[in-house]
DNA sequence: CACTTGCATTGATGACTGTCGATGCAAGAT
DNA sequence: ATCTTGCATCGACAGTCATCAATGCAAGTG
């Protein structure tokens, strides 16, 4: 249950590998085809309102039949957006007896949060009085 | 050319204002929806090259004329992209004479890196053995 | 003025996506 | 074994999206 599935991320070394920043160098087409499934994965108000409710949750666990009520939607449908977030590296699962438990991975989203951070004390080119413009 | 076209974020306070993170509490449905719309800007290949392209210029800014011939798209296509990476409010821009240059909205990107950054210290509940495991 | 160049907008189209009901499967209960 | 419950998978359908060619518009050039 948690380890088969198309590993959509990483060809060899996934989650703690990779590029630095996305603000810094430009992607190759590569690493910003590998990074736009993670982030497709998110722009969906469903799958973050999951996310989030998965990441907050005090243990570390939630199970599906905690998820599922929260929503105004069918069991498929949350089964669905699991299966996204789960294929796009945010989440993982295992069965235990008949219920199934998700648990947020923190490489991920720390991954996600160190591609959008710009290292400290960047010249920042003063963006306010732009140079030749039109007046 | 900076100013009009929809505001797709925020309704008043916009950027900084809003939410702590993502991984803490619970996003209600209003703060998902908006969210959402950030990261399915982000949620393709040919964006995170653009947006990637544009944070990472030396000067902080791009005219588009460099960005269109570095990607096997039509124009209007690259056009169509950096409107929705604009709408999202990842970007910004200005017509400069005969040509529209384009620049990060950095607070942007921080608002979202802070979103997935995890409160440090976090209990991280041992993800490991799995307490009442199948066995 | 007409002509050219840089970019945005429009309209059309094929592909993808979110959603559902129906169904399948695993595991505990009787 | 049969029944029930929890969740995943399947197939279908409507809505959205990425892409293009055609066109429009702004601004510099002759």
């Amino acid at each position: 249950m948690s380890k088969q599935e198309l590993k959509v991320l990483g060809r060899s070394d996934d989650v703690g590998a990779c590029c630095s920043g996305l603000l810094t160098a430009p992607l190759d087409e590569d690493q910003a085809a590998e990074l736009a499934k993670v982030f497709k994965a998110l722009g969906d108000p469903v799958r973050l309102r999951l996310l989030s409710m998965i990441a907050s949750r005090a243990g570390g666990e939630v199970c599906v039949c905690d998820l599922t009520p929260a929503f105004d939607l069918s069991q498929p449908t949350i089964s669905h957006h699991l299966k996204l977030l789960r294929q796009a590296g945010l989440i993982d699962c295992e069965r235990r007896g008949t219920w199934v438990y998700y648990w947020l991975v923190p490489e991920m989203t720390d991954r996600l949060a160190g591609i959008l951070t710009r290292p400290a004390g960047e010249p920042l080119p003063a963006r306010t009085a732009p140079a030749g413009a039109a007046s």
